[in-house]
DNA sequence: GTCTATAGCCCGATAGAC
DNA sequence: GTCTATCGGGCTATAGAC
């Protein structure tokens, strides 16, 4: 419900009433409408990581082999497989599997509140850092801004479906996102982040 | 007030004070609550075709001369000029000149309300046909799903500018989009859409 | 057209019985 | 721990004087 409406419009009523519980347990179990929206998010985290946890891990530990003076193709690219691989792992899960979190969490990037403190600290900082990791590998010269800049825009490419999903739907002209649109757009954020990442 | 706490937590009050009007002068002028939202949306869409019709106007003229048989490489070039033109004049205008424009419409991309329909005809839809159909120009062989899948991403690059600020900002370790900011980020999506535009 | 005053409603929080 | 009942505050909309 916070998903659909945001926290201001959200009402706890209604809240638990789709929970089939009582609305003052609310207040005893997480003290006040903010707590629970609090509560809301650790779980987000907590799934995030279990999710993304083992392809970040992954992403870590390659991170960490030092790179050679010479950079090599092949480091070159198992990053960027590493990198289409941790970006579509967060299509499926944020956009397909848990399309209310992905929700949520645009909504904390585009209007921050007590949560983002928590969701920055538990999951998107560590998204980024990975994001700018694998992408300082794939080009060693650039300047770091630039890698930033450059991380943003391929997330960008995820983000855009959650938040700007109602004038998306309408220029694609599609009605749902099933296994067939899934696919077609895993197809071309792959194509797109290809591009992105290894461009001049 | 609108755009910095959305149309719910947004307070009349509050606005009226702002204004330094009385607040019952809303319902004599607009009805509702609602009715002013959406005449702050028919002024959007107005300044917004007011700066943007020229390069729109532009796009027009140079699509309605019908294609050759052969796609010329110099046609392929004015399109991709044109469609940097159009989206650095989008950057400028929505987040440089008025961010609470592009705040508005951020937010109702994301949680689409009575404004949608107004703000879609008005504007987000010429925006789309035009993106879409200089693409179409630029990569004549092209699937037209592809196609729109390839536009909805080159927006991407500047909405997530606007939506997601708070993070992008925090990657960054900007705290203000100033004149050298600006042209990082003009620089930095006119690679990207390059790439992206003439990429296999 | 502009103001004051308030009606009428909805919401979050909580007191207090069980 | 769970419930009912309600308090207190904030909101939009509007009646009615000027």
């Amino acid at each position: 419900m916070f998903a659909r409406e945001g926290f201001a419009s959200a009402n706890l009523r209604q809240i638990a009433q789709a929970a089939g519980a009582n609305p003052a347990l609310i207040g005893y179990h997480f003290h006040s409408k903010d707590g629970l929206y609090l509560a809301v998010f650790q779980r987000i985290v907590a799934g995030i990581g279990k999710t993304l946890g083992p392809i970040l891990d992954r992403i870590d530990r390659e991170l960490a082999v030092p790179a050679g003076a010479e950079p090599r193709a092949e480091d070159r690219r198992s990053c960027l497989d590493l990198l289409l691989a941790f970006v579509e792992g967060l299509l499926v899960h944020l956009v397909h599997e848990h399309p209310a979190w992905g929700e949520l969490i645009a909504r904390e990037m585009g209007a921050p509140s007590t949560a983002f403190d928590l969701l920055y600290q538990g999951a998107i900082g560590r998204g980024q850092g990975a994001l700018v990791g694998l992408l300082r590998r794939i080009r060693p010269g650039a300047d770091l801004e630039q890698t930033r800049l450059l991380a943003a825009a391929i997330a960008a490419q995820v983000l855009l479906l959650r938040h700007a999903r109602a004038p998306f739907m309408r220029l694609l002209g599609w009605e749902a996102i099933g296994p067939r649109e899934l696919d077609v757009m895993k197809a071309q954020i792959r194509r797109n982040i290809t591009l992105l990442a290894l461009g001049d």
